[in-house]
DNA sequence: GTCTTGCTTAGCCATATTGCTAACTATCAC
DNA sequence: GTGATAGTTAGCAATATGGCTAAGCAAGAC
């Protein structure tokens, strides 16, 4: 168990904060400048663009410069990875529950035969 | 944009540490007590019991000691945040990119009549 | 040219995170 | 009781994170 999946510990990483969520929801409307980004946030702009590094390290934002203005747009395949490793836990913990439903069916049987 | 959804902020959080993710896996094979989950990763205990508490936190797992040993189990439900997260998300950000497909084949059929 | 706008960089501060060791408690085996 | 086992707590150190201000730079407006 150590450091495997350094992609995941990104992804996960810049999900977590609040900020960061709401940029990524903004940016589910559209395409949006840096300022635009900052929006109703109420915190700087350095602030912001470092979220805005964060969420590019990650991949799930890309940005390139036009004029003055730097346009930010989401990256939608970024998220698969924390998909599929959802999934697989679902799967593994249903199958775990099935487990223990069967073991918990055969000590009743037992039990009362 | 705000603080909004604090339980988000701890779920993405708790698994954005592959040691985390490591406990996570190793309880979707069944319950375990605190030593077995650290486990092979070569870290101190103490150091596990703070992940279990970041854990637990969280609401991913759950623990209860019985005599001198804690077990510890998965919370299946903790997860469906997450998922209905980015299953929003998801939905989102197809939108958009049926909005920008519908925008690109507008703006194909106007300059190619 | 000059000014404004939009971003960028550098650097500071407070707090949180992640690891550790050392010392303690509580149970179980004998 | 004695001793080993399983956690637990307290506290330290290094680094990361998230916010800020101040100062700089480049593009567009006039």
């Amino acid at each position: 168990m150590a450091k495997q999946d350094p992609d995941l510990s990104l992804l996960f990483h810049a999900l977590s904060d609040p900020t960061r969520r709401a940029m990524l929801e903004r940016l589910a409307q559209g395409p949006a400048a840096v300022t635009e980004l900052a929006g109703p946030s109420g915190l700087r702009l350095p602030t912001i663009l470092r979220h805005l590094s964060v969420l590019e390290a990650a991949g799930l934002v890309t940005s390139a410069k036009d004029g003055r203005v730097r346009s930010c747009a989401l990256n939608p395949a970024a998220l698969d990875p924390v998909r599929g490793w959802l999934d697989d836990q679902r799967a593994q913990w249903e199958a775990l529950f099935d487990r223990l439903d069967d073991y918990v069916t055969r000590l009743m049987k037992e039990r009362m035969p």
